[in-house]
DNA sequence: AGAAGTAGGACGTGGGACGTCCTATGACTT
DNA sequence: AAGTCATAGGACGTCCCACGTCCTACTTCT
């Protein structure tokens, strides 16, 4: 029915205290770190579980599908429990929420998510611009070929890109959280109904960032990764849902003397 | 009694399928955000949510849980269920098992975190060089001065320097993730047993940091916050987890010309 | 030996019961 | 009349048990 029928309001009080949940959780949790149980090794059933710590299969069941939720257990139905990865899939759910939850005006919702993608790729790729594989021109500019194309590969080409880069500074961690970044920007985008992209510019603010990886100058390369979000930015702002909260005027000559 | 006894392998397959829980969990964000509820807004009864998505308590309960180990949702025993902040400390968790699970190896499991922290910090520090409230510097140097007389409130103070700038520049998810960071190293490096800090040293990078902002040289602040870093890494080279994997020599001259 | 069938294990879902915790209401006291 | 205390009801927490579904591994048949 409604959403509540009682008179409670926004009231802050009173923080929730620690739960006997929580507290299966975290060992649950030891006991994958205690064993060294690596990604993918089999968990103990459910039912051993819960004559091990004294609690219900229910019980259980609820630390599991919060462990789940983060990624550090897999479920499979009708064979086992499993030690997760915790990749970074995991949060997709979170930061979703997050971005389209927070800020109750239309302004600027996308613009926290867009900043911080800047500056870990400005800073990435600041570093693989002195540093990098050969082979890693040739898969760029295939990218930036592709991206010329317009189309539904284009935005993959684009994604592939940065992961490119990402992936080539050798931080997992940066590089699957710029993943993330850009498949909720990609997912808010789409729902708040942003205004599509233009090939031709994308791919010109990408074969700008080849070509500083190429020249090899970091201060180059990072003034090329703000130039692009520049421009990403001055889409979001001509697109429906109203632009961005300039909360301080978009930096592009950052590194650039 | 042992993790398992059938003869179960680390084998990848057959990814899990899409399951009803999961479409539950989707459904409770759906109303959430259709409804437009606030954070604490209260949701609706365990038992009204059963009916009119149509599955048991059971069900619903286990969805909320993964709710709620994101920070989506807030529950209070006795009391009833509310809209959650979806704030950082939902990822304490999720960050600090991948911390300590992933790289079997003992070299180099804190790097990525700190890594990230760096680019974020460096970035944002830059930002904050070219414009700020000139309250900020007074309020640093007080930290700064806390960080000098040893003691557990050095470390208080160190957080709360960067916070401050992290604040500073006004984007949420920035100033969360780097405050996020910083706890799970901490966390992860008390666990393993890293070295103390050295109060002067730590200090004296801290005003080195002040001071850039206070010439408001954005390329020297960046120079700045890298060679404080490099700090840290030595600091943690020399502990006694082993130090670092050294994937790629550590830049501090970056932004300097 | 290879393929189909089968038994068992493990997770998924449902329903009910009872305990615990919290709040709001009303009675009582001052 | 105002404040305090007791109480009733609502809502979450935990538990038990049953049955369905899914998967694997073993057995059996060809």
């Amino acid at each position: 029915m409604a959403t509540c029928q009682c008179k409670k309001d926004i009231r802050e009080t009173r923080v929730a205290r620690p739960q006997r949940s929580e507290e299966i959780t975290k060992q649950i949790i030891d006991l994958i770190v205690d064993r060294q149980l690596p990604t993918g090794a089999p968990m103990p059933t459910e039912l051993s579980l819960a004559e091990d710590i004294g609690v219900s299969r229910n019980s259980i069941r609820e630390a599991v599908k919060a462990l789940q939720a983060l990624g550090i257990v897999e479920v499979r139905h009708g064979y086992g429990t499993f030690v997760g990865s915790a990749g970074s899939e995991a949060l997709q759910t979170w930061l979703l929420f997050r971005t389209r939850s927070r800020g109750s005006t239309d302004a600027g919702r996308l613009r926290d998510l867009l900043e911080v993608r800047e500056m870990i790729e400005t800073e990435l790729t600041s570093r693989v611009a002195r540093d990098h594989r050969p082979e890693l021109i040739g898969e760029l500019q295939a990218c930036v070929a592709r991206m010329r194309r317009k189309g539904p590969d284009a935005a993959v080409a684009d994604r592939e890109f940065h992961d490119l880069i990402c992936a080539e500074a050798g931080f997992d961690l940066a590089r699957e959280l710029t993943g993330l970044f850009w498949d909720v920007y990609r997912a808010a985008e789409g729902e708040m109904g942003g205004p599509v992209s233009s090939a031709p510019a994308t791919a010109k603010r990408h074969q700008a960032i080849v070509d500083a990886l190429v020249s090899g100058d970091a201060a180059a390369a990072a003034h090329a990764v703000h130039r692009h979000f520049d421009e990403v930015r001055k889409r979001a702002k001509a697109g429906r849902y109203g632009g961005f909260g300039e909360a301080r005027p978009a930096v592009s000559g950052s590194a650039a003397s």
